[in-house]
Parts: structure tokens; sequence; C-alpha cells
DNA sequence: ATGGCTTCATAGTGAAGA
């Protein structure tokens, strides 16, 4: 089985992107945020033409996510159970007895922001659900834009990063909280790139600098992580003309038969 | 190493992203 996400900054844009990558990934699913899209205006048709199965949640303008499955995906929820926010972020379903959840973690500004303090709070309520979405689904894969650097090693210059958002203390903390709960970081499982990144800054000639952070990921159940055997970034998505700021991050699993 | 992109909503600028 063939997981990705990607941050797609506008799925209207990205949509011949998003089609070049399912041809050449043929993932099972692929999480998407930053679609930017309401659900009326959503690609449905060209995406089932593809060959998937889409199902989203979306809204004008901002935020935005969806999974793009090429199996019916079951059970599928929106939102995080119990928690008021306006702000289309999270949609989940099972595919092939595998819970997948796609997150677009509030990015939070600066840690002065009003924003910030939401998305600490954001980040309260997803570790108590996923604890019990964990107890429920021992095959749980958490892929999205987390907006958090959790390593030094993920972070260009950490120096200048030190209490910056995105990679601040309590991000970082609310990350290891996530680990805590028994997920697995699935990029680290692998011998992987020096100064390996998922975004990089429109300004600034960031990609061509490598001035970047490692802020997307898949995080996997226990079950999940002993059969995961590989885990990337498509780098190249981020090298193409009009790319998104985001490149995606891809795992496959062994799904074992029960 | 941040003002210096990109997108969206909108009709000339402003918000937001990270």
């Amino acid at each position: 089985m063939k997981i990705a996400t990607w941050n797609v900054n506008s799925l209207k844009v990205r949509l011949e992107q998003v089609l070049e990558f399912l041809a050449a990934e043929a993932p099972d699913v692929l999480c998407l945020q930053e679609t930017k899209t309401e659900d009326v205006n959503f690609p449905l048709a060209v995406l089932t033409a593809a060959g998937y199965q889409p199902v989203y949640s979306g809204q004008k303008t901002y935020n935005g996510v969806a999974l793009l499955c090429r199996a019916k995906p079951e059970d599928v929820s929106v939102g995080i159970p119990d928690f008021d926010d306006p702000q289309k972020r999270v949609i989940a379903g099972t595919v092939s007895g595998v819970r997948v959840i796609c997150v677009y973690i509030p990015n939070g500004e600066s840690v002065e922001s009003d924003k910030y303090k939401y998305k600490l709070d954001w980040l309260a309520w997803l570790n108590g659900w996923l604890k019990k979405e964990l107890n429920k689904y021992p095959r749980l894969a958490l892929l999205g834009d987390y907006n958090i650097a959790p390593e030094e090693r993920d972070v260009h210059d950490p120096k200048f990063w030190e209490g910056k958002v995105l990679f601040s203390e309590p991000e970082k903390a609310a990350f290891r909280d996530m680990i805590a709960l028994g997920l697995v970081d699935s990029f680290r499982l692998f011998d992987q790139p020096e100064k390996a990144y998922s975004w990089w800054d429109y300004r600034m000639n960031g990609f061509k600098r490598n001035l970047g952070l490692r802020i997307d990921h898949i995080l996997l159940s226990a079950e999940l992580a002993k059969n995961c055997k590989s885990c990337s970034i498509s780098r190249d998505m981020r090298a193409k003309e009009r790319p998104s700021d985001h490149a995606p991050v891809i795992a496959e699993i062994q799904i074992e038969e029960i």
C-alpha cells in the first residue's frame, strides 16, 4: 500500500500536477491540504476519471482537505469530534483496513499571535482524539502538513529558527506528544539525504538554495511502522513550473492480510 | 534570513501562508 500527502496550495491551480503525480506514483491514497476549494467546486469528475474516489471537506479561500482513494474509503469523518472548528482541516477514512487521517495543522503565524494559541489548542484536541483513534484502529496513519519541524536536522538553519513558529519548543513538544502515543515518524525509519525538507519559501530563492523545513509528515501506528518499506519526499514536484511550496511525502507499507 | 513569492478575493490592495 502506498500512501502520500501533499499540501497543494490551491487544488485549482495544481490540478494538472496532482494528476501527473497520481499517474506517476499511483498511490492508494493521496491526502491533500490547502485545497482552497468549496465542495461544490471540487474537481470530482476529472479525479474520478483518473481512477480515484475523492472525499473532501473544503471552504472558500483557505484550508480544505481531501482524500483521493483508489478503493472506496469507509467510515469517512470530518473534523475533530467535539472540537468546534469552522476551519476545514481534518478528514479521515478507512481504506483497505487502514485508518487514514489527513490533517492540515494550523500555521500559527508567529509565537506572539492568537493564531499560535489556536494552533497549540488545536494540537491538544488532535492529541486527545488520536489517543482514542489508536485504540479503535491499530492500523492508523496520520498524514499531512503539520507545520512543525520536529528536530534540528529538519531545519536548514536551526539557530535562526530557534523559538520561532514552526520550530518553537511548545510545538515540538506537541509533536513529541504524538510520538508518545506510539506513532512513528516513517521518514526517520530509513536512511535519508542530508538536509531533506518538504517545504521551501517561495521568496528568496528558497528552493534553489535549499532553505527549507521538513514540516510534512507521515506518522504510523506501531503495527504499520513495522511493515513500512520506504518513505521519501518528492522534491521533483517542487522543482516544476508554478509549484506548490510543499513537496509530497510518500510511504510504502506492506499490508498483511488478517 | 523575511519586504523582495504565491494565492485568493477583488477591481487596487490586503490577508494569509510558513
